[in-house]
DNA sequence: ACAGGCTGTCATTGA
DNA sequence: CATCAATGACAGCCT
């Protein structure tokens, strides 16, 4: 229960994230801050930088058992730590649109208002002010906090000094950006060749330095502003990552002047941070979490508030804020090479991002964008969609097929409003108008009804798509979920599956057998052997008497059932509580004289204390044979006392396993009274039920698990089966795409009688059953259709 | 105190 | 008919 609990609350964070992307407003806040720690926390985990460190639950925890507070190897353990939380995430889904909408903001923010905004990571906290501070430059920091999130908490001077550096030039910037939407690949290939060989010069400080950014901004607007438009946010992220991961005070590499902007070092030092956290969390998801924590976490930060401690919630994503600047520094690099590539991949496979995105729905799609931002997250800017290439690595170790055909699908034509719409009828919406349909036909054909050959081939499969993906990353995210738990009861469950494999039903065959994680467990029993003589038949090995316990584990390989995960466990340690549990016994009259094997121990040492049921704490030092007594008197089913009770000469185990025919001759054997016999019937008729109803639930858990798996099974298919139809479609509107190229150039190379081109808004091609191409008139009827241009244009046919 | 899970037991059924 | 496994239902106990 504890894992299940533990999983679901994880679960639970990751789907009230995935809720608030899809656009349902979840109050996370309000909600973690009763059960989990706050969201800071979520983000930085235990670091032992900027959060207390826990070192008791540390210590309480596998992975940190051991290690002293003070230990010097403390830094190593976190680092140890993180990264291999980092590892264990990597199995883990991840909702790739979180760190998405968090770097579309930069994006965004450059196409929109300012490229500089945009660009630094280090600013988007202060983007979502910074935005505000060029649209509205009296905006405020309470304004902002008022925007989204708790940022009215956020005091952050240095951010605000910072961004006011960023914004002007963000105006500048903007300015010159305006005129050059319109890139053409090798613009961008350019742009980009431009801005590495600026990084590997080193000039990038120099150039992206306030005052001749602006000078570059204003003189030359050719190939500077390109270069910062596709370009910038790297750069601008490259630059923050270079303070970053040094910390010190290299203005001059960030570029952003930051000892004049930033008040102290300490602030500094935190917009290093900042920069690291966002641009981390940009480009690698950490967890689930990662959009709303981020400006918590740089609040938190700069403000220097004392860290509160976790409150044990067992998400901890590590973000690398805390970690030594030498991982920084790795981790900076390897990001950069990520963005590298990303960039590449921007420049050559969406080549129609920065022009046609960019250019066309900026302020429209921003609004759109704001608004869902505002209910997903507290950072109020998220704006593009060609910047979710950047994120597409990160994201496609988790969802490599679901996710990435149908954000490249998606991502050219009208990615942003669907990724920021926050329903499914606006995504109808988005995509009942920019279908395939859209692609195939041009506007105003398109625009036609009685079109035959357009409109019908695909009604509106982006939505079903996307609705359907949208559940099916709720499935995987309960998948994750699921498979989060199989790994942490994986043994367990691979010990009981192994048991039930092992587990006989034929009592004659499969003896006794504690399993030997019950033997194991028990630390009751140690010395005092149970009868050997009856051992092989001996009693299930799920019972929870004590002289069970003690049977040689050898015998115990093919261990009956075993309860629960630890119940065996459980049983034996507690035996106290198990006094307690039997207030009856001290009715029991314990006449040890009887023949019982399993008590033939005791019949030597007559000497048995009476069962006070108050034992709770065992004295050790105490004889042991005594101790085991009292176990095994304790521990003795009902049956066994009643049959001590009785005198029955023989254990429970020999009654309850024998097979009839020996039993019976037992029976024989012995002179009982009638009552012994009834005893001895019932002890064997609830003894055999008693496995029998062991067995069953043990059957019923099997069927519980194999349906689970089978479940499993059918979402990874479903999955499978997803993304092959991603694929599907995308060959099909690429071939829709190559069809309607040749209809146009077709269509453009038509001539009427006269030699004139036809219109393409009262003429379109139809293709026959024949497979003749004939030309007709829009406006005609169906019925026209059919007669009058087949007569008319079929020799058209080319 | 209450809920939920686990376990043992009984009754029943079908082989 | 006796035996036994399987199973639903119930109660008691424990966490």
């Amino acid at each position: 229960m504890l894992y299940l609990k533990k999983y679901f609350t994880e679960g639970l964070i990751q789907f009230t994230i995935l809720l608030s992307l899809i656009g349902v407003r979840v109050d996370v806040d309000s909600y973690l801050n009763n059960q989990l720690p706050p969201l800071r926390e979520i983000i930085l985990g235990p670091s032992s930088a900027y959060t207390q460190t826990q070192f008791h639950n540390l210590r309480n925890t596998l992975d940190g058992y051991g290690i002293h507070p003070k230990s010097v190897d403390l830094d190593h353990f976190f680092t140890t730590r993180r990264l291999l939380n980092q590892v264990r995430q990597l199995d883990r889904l991840s909702v790739p649109s979180t760190e998405l909408s968090t770097w579309l903001v930069h994006r965004d923010s450059e196409t929109v208002v300012s490229p500089s905004s945009q660009s630094s990571p280090s600013i988007t906290l202060d983007n979502g002010a910074g935005l505000e501070d060029v649209n509205n430059p009296d905006a405020t920091p309470a304004m902002r906090g008022g925007s989204g999130a708790p940022e009215s908490t956020y005091n952050l001077n240095a951010a605000d000094s910072s961004l006011g550096a960023v914004a002007p030039e963000g105006n500048q910037e903007q300015g010159s950006r305006d005129g050059n939407d319109d890139l053409t690949k090798e613009d961008i290939d350019l742009i980009d060749i431009l801005w590495r060989q600026d990084i590997d010069l080193g000039a990038g400080r120099e150039v992206f330095n306030y005052s001749n950014r602006q000078k570059e901004s204003e003189e030359e607007q050719k190939p500077s502003p390109q270069e910062n438009k596709d370009g910038n946010e790297e750069q601008e992220s490259w630059r923050n990552g270079v303070n970053l991961q040094g910390a010190q005070p290299v203005d001059g590499e960030t570029g952003e002047s930051i000892p004049e902007q930033l008040p102290g070092i300490g602030s500094q030092t935190s917009l290093s941070l900042q920069e690291c956290l966002r641009l981390l969390e940009a480009t690698f998801p950490f967890g689930e979490e990662s959009e709303f924590p981020a400006p918590a976490v740089n609040r938190e930060i700069v403000s220097n508030e004392a860290p509160s401690t976790s409150q044990g919630l067992p998400l901890a994503p590590q973000l690398p804020a805390a970690e030594p600047q030498l991982d920084l520094e790795q981790q900076w690099q390897d990001i950069m090479a990520i963005m590298e590539l990303q960039a590449m991949e921007v420049n050559t496979s969406v080549h129609s991002n920065s022009s046609s995105v960019g250019g066309t729905s900026a302020t429209t799609e921003s609004n759109t964008v704001g608004n869902f931002e505002l209910s997903a997250g507290s950072t109020p800017v998220n704006q593009d969609v060609s910047l979710h290439q950047a994120s597409l690595p990160s994201c496609s170790q988790d969802f490599p097929q679901i996710f990435n055909p149908q954000l490249d699908s998606i991502a050219p034509r009208t990615a942003l409003p669907r990724l920021s719409s926050s329903n499914s009828s606006n995504i109808n919406s988005t995509f009942g108008t920019t279908n395939l349909t859209g692609i195939f036909l041009p506007p105003h054909i398109n625009s036609s009804s009685n079109n035959v050959t357009s409109t019908p081939i695909l009604p509106d499969p982006f939505s079903t798509l996307l609705e359907e993906s949208m559940l099916d990353e709720i499935s995987l995210l309960d998948l994750a979920m699921e498979e989060g738990f199989s790994q942490a009861q994986a043994s367990q469950l691979e010990d009981e599956l192994d048991s039930d494999s092992g587990l006989s039903l034929d009592s004659s065959h499969s003896p006794a057998s504690p399993s030997s994680s019950e033997t194991s467990c028990s630390s009751a029993a140690s010395s005092s052997s149970t009868s050997a003589t009856f051992s092989e038949e001996g009693a299930v090995g799920y019972s929870t008497d004590s002289e069970v316990a003690t049977v040689e584990p050898e015998e115990g390989a093919v261990g009956g059932y075993q309860p629960g995960y630890s119940k065996l466990c459980r049983m034996s340690y507690q035996d106290p509580s198990q006094f307690h549990s039997l207030p009856h016994l001290d009715s029991i009259s314990h006449n040890h004289t009887y023949n019982l094997p399993l008590s033939s121990a005791f019949a030597e040492h007559p000497e048995l204390p009476v069962p006070t049921g108050k034992k709770t704490v065992r004295d050790k030092h105490n004889s042991k044979l005594q101790t085991h007594q009292d176990l095994l008197d304790k521990h003795s089913s009902r049956d066994e006392r009643r049959a001590r009770a009785m005198k029955i000469p023989f254990s429970n185990e020999k009654i309850i396993n024998l097979p009839v025919e020996e039993f019976n001759e037992l029976l024989a054997k012995h002179h009982l009274s009638e009552a012994q016999l009834a005893l001895i019937r019932d002890i064997r008729r609830r003894g055999k039920n008693k496995l029998a109803a062991q067995n069953c639930r043990k059957r019923k858990l099997d069927t519980i698990i194999n349906l689970e798996q089978g479940v499993q099974d059918l979402r990874r298919d479903k999955a499978r089966l997803l993304k092959e139809k991603m694929e599907f479609i995308r060959s099909i509107r690429q071939m829709k795409q190559k069809v309607q190229s040749l209809y146009q150039e077709v269509f453009s190379q038509l001539r009427d009688e006269e030699g004139r081109p036809y219109p393409p808004s009262e003429y379109s091609l139809q293709y026959s059953a024949d497979g003749s191409v004939l030309i007709m008139p829009r406006c005609v009827t169906s019925a026209e259709q059919s007669r009058k241009p087949e007569k008319k244009q079929k020799d058209k046919k080319k």
